[in-house]
DNA sequence: CTAATGTCTCTAGTGGCTAGAGGTTCAAGA
DNA sequence: TCTTGAACCTCTAGCCACTAGAGACATTAG
């Protein structure tokens, strides 16, 4: 048995986190000490660390609650974690395409600044106007 | 002169969008038609474009707000301005090379599914332990 | 027993909007 | 001129996933 303190070095999970998870039903409610600190065994531990490390991989808390359900009994547990994962996956293919996009015509704005021109400020004039873009995002 | 959902047409912003900007003073207020409705000129028309194209290459607000003042008279308005761009861009490409971490770890999570194993479920254990993983996130 | 540290609950704030309620104004057609 | 219906107004509350802080109680090492 040990602390929340003790759990959240455990788990890098900060301890308002952890309170909250708890609020929010993603963990279970933890049992408590005779002057009502909140107590963890090993069960506990796993959970925790299940959750951290879902959300370490970007899933949202929505998705963990569901898989976490079906770690206690759905019919075809596998089949559903996986749809999961790959529903996610494919979000953050999208999001990666998506930021790459952006880098590049950032990085297009920034160098402006640096190929020598001086009268009026490029970038921000780069920034303001849509119609400079070489991509559509 | 135009009236709110016109401006929101024109630049793709929704209509609470604006008013939320106004209200934190993103743009400035806007001036009333005789009945308190907002009445926008091209200028703005052009502010309110600035921002959008700004949020859409990911900028936060604090960063928008700064460009703004800039444009209003700096000593050195490019040179802060290209510092923005430049730190934006270096959080985005951080953040690019973060996700592109997590995509290849739930890439191989996601793929144990689908090479033959049948007894346990691999996702939700590969999920549960960080020790599968062959990269630290 | 004391002092320091840990933990408790509760409220409120973050960013960047979005949704909805309930009321007012505008513009176009009869 | 009147009426209708769309657009607009303000205000409050909600979203996600936390984070911060206040003020009080519990635990533990010395």
């Amino acid at each position: 048995m040990f602390s929340i303190g003790q759990l959240s070095s455990k788990t890098g999970v900060k301890i308002p986190t952890i309170r909250y998870y708890e609020d929010i039903g993603i963990i279970t409610n933890a049992g408590r000490s005779a002057g009502n600190q909140r107590r963890y065994d090993d069960a506990g531990l796993r959970r925790l660390a299940f959750v951290k490390h879902a959300r370490d991989l970007g899933l949202p808390l929505d998705a963990i609650r569901e898989l976490i359900a079906l770690d206690h009994g759905a019919d075809q547990p596998c089949e559903d974690a996986h749809r999961i994962a790959a529903d996610h996956l494919q979000h953050l293919r999208n999001r990666i395409a998506r930021l790459q996009t952006l880098e590049r015509e950032l990085t297009r704005i920034a160098s402006v600044h640096d190929s020598g021109y001086a009268s009026d400020c490029q970038v921000i004039a780069a920034l303001a106007d849509h119609h400079l873009c070489e991509t559509s995002h």
